[in-house]
RNA sequence: GCCGCGUUCGUCUAGGGGUCUAGGACGCCGCCCUUUCACGGCGGUAGCACGGGUUCAAAUCCCGUACGCGGUACCA
């Protein structure tokens, strides 16, 4: 049987960072094993539904580079591939269950239940809960007499179908990354499968999609673990093979605890997939830092791209515990990647950033040795707007703390300079020569190289730091050094 | 609380009874290179949660404790 994997967000939100691994190792365990990836929506909570998350989805998953097989946007054999358009199949699959006697309606309303709740815990129960015992003196068809439950069906009464979990019963199953895992019947609740308004819970569409789209293995996260012997069960109770299930590590915090929204926030990591994509992160190396993060192939390689990791993965090099998010390692990666591409590949990307920030690119040519001199220094494309900005115009101000760098000789000096430079023709005006009138000015006035650098560097581009100087001089033009040095003199005097 | 899952340098991880004096990567520190800042090169720092077993031998197997995380909804 060929490997077929979903990814199954709910459009909820934009997809996140937790939510693109999960999908990233789906795709990989896909392609590893010449499967089908498959994307599908479960938009069940319609409370909760997101205005334009599934095309967010469907962007970042591209962004990264995962292609979908099947999906709302790729329609095959299986769909539809968003649960709300396969609403008719779940009432259907419920009431086999319930014909079945695996599953009951039940019809107190959530006053009734509260109730319940309240007065099992004034007896000492700290989590009551909707199970094999309260069940009994609650209001469904295991306790209401045949004629009233077919009187309320027929008038239309609310109600919801739940899951007759059964009194005592071991649930054990083998998960891919975890081994055998157990869960006693007795401390699970009778969970909800059809909702009053008429569509399934999270449980029985998952249950009934991935058995009926020929699904072989659940890839989800650990939130999931807690909930899987209830899916067992509902296998179980159509009849059906279960597919074999891996529950992922989850990504965590660095301050602790699941990564979410409001923590990732607050710790200055971008948790949406479209934070990176606006952020001008290479996907590549977001790619290659999320597929490290609870998996390893087991040597010494960090690097390697999707096709590669295609090649490597394989769940049973999955880790048990959670992942903690580390920035830093993600920026290393993303340093390498941008080292790695060409300049020229490097240089439509640059120019359109460059435009962005309004900029006058002033050229192929300037711009390709922009990129040139700034290459090995980057860590993101977008430094090569920000720390080359005195590529496109006249520095505005001076870096603070490159000023404690200018001392009571530093105009006398650049002064100096400037008279050497201003000597030279425009086609003598070259890195080499720019470097030889600066080794004379030290010379002549018996100070230290970077006694006329620095104060040369900061006039001419704001910063205490950057590329080769004389290099850069040369790109920015006689005429245009020769100003700024000018008024660099005016501002800093 | 209950249920489940987990725990190797600060972080991501390798390791699955002897080859572990525990390996790699990020970070951090130092040195070299160097006109600055980077890049790069070299080196360093730092870890098997704890307590009991089993065994000639435990980071590796078992039990317990602690801690962490997840779940405990008509959310997914």
């Amino acid at each position: 049987m060929s490997v077929r994997v979903r990814f199954a967000p709910s459009p909820t939100g934009f997809l996140h960072i937790g939510g693109l691994r999960t999908a990233l190792y789906n795709y990989l365990f896909a392609r590893h094993n010449s499967g089908t990836f498959v994307l599908r929506i479960e938009d069940t909570d319609q409370a909760r539904y997101v205005e334009g998350a599934e095309e967010d989805i469907i962007k970042s998953l591209e962004w990264a580079g995962m292609t979908i097989d099947e999906g709302p946007n790729k329609p095959a054999d299986f769909g539809p591939y968003r649960q709300s358009e396969r609403k008719p199949m779940y009432a259907e699959y419920a009431k086999q269950l319930v014909d079945g006697g695996h599953a009951y309606y039940a019809f107190d309303t959530t006053e009734e239940i509260e109730e319940m709740r309240e007065r099992l815990k004034a007896s000492g129960n700290p989590s009551p809960s909707y199970d094999s015992i309260t069940r009994q003196s609650m209001k469904n068809s295991l306790t209401l007499p045949q004629d009233e439950v077919d009187k309320k069906l027929a008038n239309g009464d609310e109600y919801v179908v739940r899951l007759k979990i059964p009194r005592r019963e071991t649930v054990k199953f083998e998960d891919l990354v975890r081994g055998v895992v157990s869960f006693e019947t007795a401390g699970l609740d009778d969970q909800v499968l059809m909702k009053s308004d008429g569509m399934p819970t999270y449980h029985l569409a998952n249950v009934v999609d991935d058995h009926t789209m020929g699904i072989t293995h659940v890839i989800r996260g650990e939130e999931w673990l807690s909930s899987a012997p209830k899916h067992m069960l509902l296998y179980k109770a159509f009849g059906w093979e279960p597919p074999t299930m891996a529950h992922l590590p989850l990504i965590m915090s660095p301050t602790g605890g699941k990564l979410s929204k409001r923590k990732a926030e607050t710790e200055g990591i971008p948790v949406n997939t479209k934070d990176y994509i606006s952020g001008n992160y290479e996907p590549e190396a977001l790619v290659n830092f999320l597929s490290y993060l609870g998996w390893s192939p087991g040597d010494d390689s960090e690097i390697h791209s999707l096709e590669e990791l295609c090649e490597l993965f394989t769940l049973d090099r999955v880790s048990k515990g959670g992942a903690v998010f580390n920035h830093k390692k993600l920026m290393w990666y993303n340093e390498h990647y941008i080292r790695e591409t060409s300049v020229a590949d490097l240089l439509p990307r640059v120019k359109k950033l460059a435009e962005a920030a309004g900029f006058e690119t002033k050229g192929e040519e300037y711009l390709t040795t922009v990129v040139e001199l700034l290459h090995e220094r980057v860590s993101k494309i977008d430094e090569f707007i920000s720390m080359g900005s005195f590529f496109f115009e006249t520095p505005k101000e001076y870096d603070e703390s490159a000023l404690k760098k200018w001392k009571d000789d530093s105009s006398g000096l650049v002064k100096a300079y400037q008279s050497k430079i201003n000597v030279l023709s425009d086609t003598e005006f070259i890195a080499s020569a720019l470097k030889s009138a600066l080794e004379a000015t030290v010379e002549e006035n018996e100070v230290g190289f970077g006694k006329v650098m620095m104060p040369v560097r900061i006039a001419t581009t704001g910063q205490g730091f950057g590329p080769d100087l004389f290099a850069s001089l040369e790109l920015l033009g006689k005429e245009e050094v020769l100003s700024r040095i000018d008024i660099a003199l005016d501002q800093l005097n």
